[in-house]
DNA sequence: TATGAATGAGAATTCATTCAT
DNA sequence: CATGAATGAATTCTCATTCAT
């Protein structure tokens, strides 16, 4: 049965784009480079994928859907929100850091044009950081948060810190762990949130 | 007159190509489409820039060089280093809030790639970065800010923070002015910065 | 069943394919769009035709088929040469004009290449002209017809003008019947053809 | 100066179309052929085309102009309409016949699709069957043709014989002159012209 | 017979760059 | 310095055809 080809090819074309896009970028990297790697037909590409650029906002939607449902998953274990906001920062910094030709898509090949990053945005993105800014307004109603503080703008800033460490862990080639970072993100957006004393 | 025609030139090339390259995007944009807004000719181009990858860095040096030197000159105006971070804050919003093609060239199609990214990095946002940096340890001596935290985290942070602002202004195309940001800018991180109480 | 299925099949082919090449053409026409409109497989095609290229003929042979046999058929009807010519001009206008899409072939894509031409021209077409030039014989022979026309050339001359009808017909959609041209040819081939006095 | 080599150019290239596309067929040249014959690069063909159908449509162009400058010329020359379609079906025949690859392009390369005939019938085509419907209708004001015929359709028909004539021609690859059917054309079209006695 | 996923050769077109004028 | 015609390498995508099931 072709049972389990299927699933496995879309994949394997996939896991090949991420790889060859990551070592060349988008725009060096040929459809066909990726149908080798693969192990597929050029052609067969295109019954998976509309076009090239379809490709790359699958590997968008695969990595994004992952931030959501484990995000939201692992909010549900913990009631306070200063614990949800440290299990967001670990978990952002632990997926991104997990796998770095996946992160270079994530943090520099998907950004490479307005267009782009419009379709990205407006939709998951959108997702992800709503999903912040409920922890936000959450810990805002228990008053563990500050309440003064917007929970839209919050959420982008707290974004905007995790979405600078991932870039940054990428452009400096040295061997740490994305993750050991979280404490310090942690404390730097508590102290940033929780209510002055 | 000829002298000035020829800075002029090269200019109008950059005028024009950040005008181009915000509207469609840096690999939708000819080299001919710059010249024809520029009212050179294709190979006039060739005169002024190596190739087109090196007109995109010139566009980076420039903008990024204004942010240097505003940013060093702004910092000299005032000693407290709350008030030089929000002179910062206050700066980077507004440079980049000044010009939304130009913005679009920063915040987007500098970031093509890998390859782009890290040139870019190692010289000027480098640059930026440390002096950032600066002001987060001069606070830190005058016990402004808080002893405890690593002042090259802190000024990533605080990137971080600008960054996604700017990012975020450019993509909800609302018709808000980027500078109106500074205020709640400041407060977060400045929450996040002062010594806790 | 399984039997007369299998005809049905092929015709259901050819008449997928009469409708989708009138449609966009021979060349934007894909076997895999001719399939759908089927209802068969892509690869079923190929249990009927050698390629693409044999569905074209045979949707040729069929439609020359019909002219041939009918056109046998109707000039055993009468006797007099004139009375066939009217005929053959009648049967060749009304088979044309019942049916838009296989005019369509037949009348422009069959019409394609040098080599697809030589191929129809050398078999039916032939044949075709040959039974038009019989009628002239036989209406020299009576004194019906000029006896110094070569027939052949006169075969030619009789087809062209009803080839040139029914191309018109197809290029102006207007919604006219083209065997409504009948008379028109007729009286104008027949003044050509009869004896002059 | 470029002067002469620009006109020159994109006749070189028209030239050596007419002689890939009439050996080869449309669909079966590639416009890198096309380009080597002609000695240009595959772009420059982009210089002067739009893209490969322009070819065509300035090939067809090309010829149908001295059909029509050749034809209004022609006819000029005589005042009797019996004359003046003599010249016209002379004229025809010999443009036809004397360049047999540029006629395998009139008559059959150029008729591949109906959007293709669409545009050509239209334009051109149009205004030579008007230049010999007014051949035909100045021959009834004076009399010399049959009054009641339509001359609108014995444009069409005579149109019609010399297409026939023309594409016979080039399918029976004999090495006859085209224009020697000239005669035999005129008698048979004169006899269905002129008024009956 | 019938299927339809997979193949991979093939071609049009674009565009950065050069260089003769 | 300036021009812009010419180059030709490079790449996406299509689609007729095959063949394992």
């Amino acid at each position: 049965m072709a049972r389990s080809s299927d699933g496995n090819k879309k994949e394997r074309i996939m896991d090949a784009a991420v790889v060859e896009i990551a070592h060349r970028g988008y725009h060096q990297t040929t459809v066909a480079r990726i149908a080798k790697r693969a192990g597929v037909a050029d052609g067969t590409i295109y019954l998976y994928f509309k076009n090239k650029e379809e490709i790359l906002f699958s590997l968008f939607d695969r990595a994004m859907g992952r931030f959501i449902d484990e995000g939201r998953a692992s909010l549900e274990k913990s009631s306070e929100a200063p614990e949800k906001l440290r299990r967001i920062i670990e978990l952002h910094l632990t997926l991104v850091g997990e796998d770095r030709d996946q992160a270079i898509i994530t943090q520099v090949e998907l950004r490479h044009s307005l267009h782009f990053m419009d379709q990205l945005s407006r939709a998951q993105v959108g997702e992800y950081l709503s999903i912040i800014g409920q922890v936000v307004v959450q810990g805002q109603q228990k008053g563990e948060f500050r309440a003064e503080l917007d929970p839209v703008f919050a959420a982008k800033a707290i974004f905007g810190v995790l979405d600078e460490m991932a870039t940054d862990w990428i452009l400096s080639r040295r061997n740490t762990r994305l993750e050991s970072k979280a404490g310090a993100v942690f404390d730097f957006l508590w102290a940033g949130l929780k209510p002055s004393c």
